[in-house]
DNA sequence: GTCTATACACCGATAGAC
DNA sequence: GTCTATCGGTGTATAGAC
């Protein structure tokens, strides 16, 4: 870290450039890990130089923060989509597992260690998204007669996003031990919900 | 990457400051991450120099995959304690809940995104790990006269997993929201096994 | 908005003396 | 085993001209 200088210009937030880098951050994260992304590596990407990413952003930390706040405005916006669905359960299962980007996810988790941004971010998303996931899932059990135990709402909320962040993640990376076993069990939970 | 000297002179990887090397790498992925696993601050954590690093590994890369292989050859030794164990399904899970060191693994999970030794290990140790859970608790489900269906032996093993790694993970960043419940969930079928 | 130039620090890795 | 010295490269961030 450095200090910032008083005097130092910068360029709007919702320029087509800056939106570029927000674009070419999350490329690098995904393909590249976190340790290159770097304000050379980030314009070299984006097609601009390492000198505009200073332009529109005050420290790379913002240019990373900025990229994982659309990340998670987009996540809150599909899960809304979800909820409102025909079939809440089965659109919060399967968004899950299409969108859990685990290389990118997992880049994110990392970063949030060392970046309080960051980190607080993903708090105050993770706890929204699943007081609004549990919320659905006790409606649909309250409709099927299901009891909210042993597995309550926020429990079964809990699960779907333990099981698809680590199904997505090993199978990113050849573990496949327990997967057939663990989607029979899901799709026999899903047919009793829906 | 750059070249190896054809000369360079290799000292034993089982001496003493081999190994504060490597616990002095553990530290600062935990603690600083994997951007800050250099070999200056790897040696001034273990109280020597940057030169020793390279005296004891050809790499950096080497480092992490050294600390890396122990790491995982002390987690396979616990769960064969574990399985032997009198309770080996309750001994599973509090190893988890314990042991996994939510920030170091997931360090090493972003970390093996790009580094391909790593992620051979991981992918080794998962599904050797993940077999020798699911033969336990098959044993215990068949004791218990507990069918294998919906939730086979290995599906068992990969909840047990998904669900201590997501707590850890969650519980230390301030993510509440639906633990209480899926404590109360895991202790119920924990019961009704041992 | 975009360019050139530049400060200063840190990185991996090696060479060779002691 | 450990030390001093060093190479070439890359990082963040800023200053100022166009």
């Amino acid at each position: 870290m450095t200090e910032m200088s008083k005097t130092r210009r910068m360029g709007s937030q919702d320029s087509a450039t800056s939106h570029a880098l927000l674009d070419a951050t999350e490329h690098v994260l995904r393909e590249e890990g976190y340790a290159a992304a770097t304000s050379r590596r980030i314009a070299e990407v984006a097609n601009t130089t390492q000198q505009l990413v200073y332009y529109y952003f005050k420290t790379i930390d913002e240019v990373l923060l900025a990229a994982y706040k659309r990340r998670i405005e987009r996540g809150l916006e599909r899960l809304m989509d979800d909820v409102t669905s025909g079939k809440p359960i089965h659109a919060i299962w399967s968004d899950y597992c299409d969108a859990t980007d685990a290389r990118l996810t997992f880049e994110y988790m990392a970063l949030a260690n060392r970046h309080a941004g960051i980190r607080a971010e993903t708090s105050r998303f993770l706890n929204t998204a699943r007081a609004l996931q549990a919320e659905t899932i006790s409606k649909a059990y309250d409709e099927k007669g299901i009891p909210h135990f042993p597995v309550a709402p926020a429990a079964m909320a809990f699960l779907i996003q333990a099981v698809t962040l680590l199904l997505c993640r090993e199978s990113d990376s050849g573990v496949t031990a327990g997967h057939d076993e663990i989607r029979a069990t899901v799709e026999w939970a899903l047919r009793k919900f829906e």
